[in-house]
DNA sequence: CGAATGCTTCGTCTATCATCGAAGTATGAA
DNA sequence: TTCATACTTCGATGATAGACGAAGCATTCG
């Protein structure tokens, strides 16, 4: 007698090569034309218009109609813990897609998890939240305190909006190169947000690897030791 | 520029129906025969031995011989959380293998996880741990205190061994059915054992489901309210 | 209203791989 | 040593689905 959740779909959806190259490229947070994700996965574009109509109706993506473009991305925040978690068993076990390069090191340090930031700058800072009693943890659950609230509000993260909306304020996402959580959900979106328009951060092109400014690094070490 | 672990060959081998319900009865934490996991994924023996050998050679399974028999399970824990958290997103989406039946509260109630307990009472279980203050999480890392380990030691684990051993005794593991943690590593474990045991608890015939007999309801519900 | 861009659909081809029956190997029992 | 059990390997087959070129829609721009 056959029970619990059927694993074979979403396995046969990541695991074609030109579908798991699109959703990496996915991860990086922004949404992408099919033309870009063709040249990600390296395939023509009807390939990646018939492996993109697959993942859509697995649920792994959505897409958005913007004029004669139209932008893929994850389909939501669980898709991202999804694969993040999944990239983090095929780390430990040495599935590599290359060899590791002179990007590694800055992609360990602080890269884009979907839409918020994991490395090890990511698991420092959620870190540093739940020792100060700005955030706690409950399972994969997690809430801000009122006096996380508080913190919040002085970097410049509007709470009352975030609170509104449907969506979960606070998650954890297991990030694959630490081996250990860091901050998603909607405040963990908001706070990258945060760093890049404080000119604090930049994303790198074409790359999940998120860089430091000199002033951003000496500010967020500041914040979060 | 490719970069980041590469998560189509894991994929690849999940996404195929056979190994996928060899992996979900696996899941169960017995070790089985090849003749065994022929029957449970429908598929004769030449098949079930091809499709074992890629499971092994991709890491997730692991082989012990025994006489002329040959037992296979999941690799290690790190394995099972991969599958629960994969569980976990297609229970979400409705990716299941029949429709809901009869079995189904009871797997949601108390089941196997690999070899520890989930469902409501595993969290439940790890919640209570947290709440008195018997075990500390950070992110996906979770520790005993000292306080733990006199609890654990009146329950009759032997904490010592535990700790002595290399693999780590305490982790979370992510529930499907709760979407929450539960209690992982060696620990986790153990207290199952003790469960089955003392005869609070006792495994269901090819099932993942542990059905608690009234006087272990009666004991757990009392230690872990 | 063309023309150009961006993507999808169609048809076809090809290669991979899951599958099985039959034969082979290894271990244990008689 | 011989038979039986348990599994693997071999060889052949068939189905799936991933790939592309060409043609077809849709949208925007000149």
């Amino acid at each position: 007698m056959k029970e619990g959740p059927d694993i074979s779909q979403i396995g046969a959806l990541i695991g074609d090569p030109a579908r798991a190259n699109m959703l990496t490229a996915l991860m990086g947070g922004e949404a992408l034309t099919a033309s870009e994700l063709a040249g990600a996965a390296g395939v023509t574009l009807p390939t990646t218009s018939a492996h993109l109509a697959k993942l859509e109706a697995g649920g792994l993506i959505a897409q958005r109609k913007q004029g004669r473009h139209r932008y893929f991305a994850l389909a939501d925040d669980e898709a991202g813990r999804l694969l993040e978690s999944i990239m983090g068993y095929a780390a430990n076990r040495g599935h590599l897609r290359t060899r590791p390069g002179p990007k590694d090191p800055a992609l360990r340090k602080a890269r884009v998890c979907y839409n918020h930031l994991a490395g090890d700058y990511g698991v420092r800072l959620l870190d540093r939240l739940v020792a100060d009693g700005d955030v706690t943890l409950d399972g994969d659950e997690a809430a801000v305190t009122p006096a996380g609230e508080m913190r919040m509000a002085a970097l410049g993260i509007d709470m009352p909006a975030l609170k509104a909306q449907r969506r979960p304020v606070c998650r954890t996402c297991l990030d694959w190169s630490e081996r250990r959580s860091h901050l998603a959900g909607s405040l963990g979106e908001a706070l990258l947000a945060r760093f890049i328009a404080t000119g604090w951060a930049k994303r790198e092109k074409n790359s999940r690897a998120v860089r430091f400014t000199g002033e951003g690094e000496r500010e967020f070490m500041a914040l979060f030791p």
